[in-house]
DNA sequence: GTACGTGCAAAGGTTTTGCATGGCG
DNA sequence: CGCCATGCAAAACCTTTGCACGTAC
């Protein structure tokens, strides 16, 4: 599902601004957990006069619509990933290496829970938290 | 894994006091995603003298401990959940409305997982999120 | 042309920190 | 008894908001 998120800002009523398409380009450019300071600076490259209020203000907006999802992982800032059906990582809660897996296997999972509770999902994220071995082998020495 | 949280502290050389002692019994008595604020006010129910900057530094403890995981839900707050191998949600991006599940299927994901990468998985967080029958209805009507 | 978006700056929250005091081990 | 942990208050940081101006449609 790689339908480009401008056109889903438009088909929502949305008006595509030159601050809204710099903030677009920085999320489909970059796959990694983007913080609001990170689009802001990244942002910027693409339209200088970008203000901070107005990724906070997008980055509502994209979650509200379901494009993005927010997410922590071993700090406490809070990160964003574009919503594509589904998000999946390995985090070291040691050093903070972060593993994207692509595959998905919660497939079927998904729908027995859809139907059991009347939910309609839009994306789900499966994070695994733990220690790499590089880490463990610190630990243990 | 219902390990006591305090033995946990104790094992890990950190000193059992009356706040950390507060926090415990909030954590182990609420098994909802409690946020700082939510700590902090049930906390000074056992310990009235209890303040904010405790409850920032001891949930900061717990998370470096790996014994409670930060996530974050519909709002931008930073939530807390115990870490006892797993914790699954259905979220409805619209209501809000949390259900959680007790099963876990993904045992087998993950031990193929961390095998290939030389992880030790910890803890997962598998989170759904969509609209549930009632918001969904909303939508359409 | 009009309503929606924007930047700016200020207000409102949240999180962190320094320091003197207290209490666990 | 020493050192870690705490409360308090201030500092630093992050997020939201009001408002006048600009711009997409």
């Amino acid at each position: 599902m790689r339908i480009e998120l401008s056109e889903r800002l438009k088909a929502a009523g949305y008006k595509l601004t030159a601050p809204r398409r710099a903030i677009i380009k920085v999320l489909e450019s970059h796959p990694e957990h983007l913080s609001h300071s990170q689009i802001l600076e990244a942002g910027k490259h693409f339209y200088p006069r970008l203000s901070r209020a107005t990724v906070y203000r997008t980055m509502e907006l994209l979650t509200g619509l379901n494009l993005v999802r927010p997410l922590y992982l071993s700090d406490a800032t809070q990160r964003f990933v574009l919503v594509e059906g589904g998000h999946h990582h390995l985090v070291c809660t040691r050093c903070g290496t972060i593993i994207e897996l692509d595959e998905c296997a919660e497939g079927e999972l998904v729908n027995r829970l859809a139907e059991r509770y009347g939910f309609t999902i839009h994306s789900h994220l499966l994070e695994l938290q733990g220690q790499c071995a590089d880490c463990r082998c610190e630990t243990e020495k």
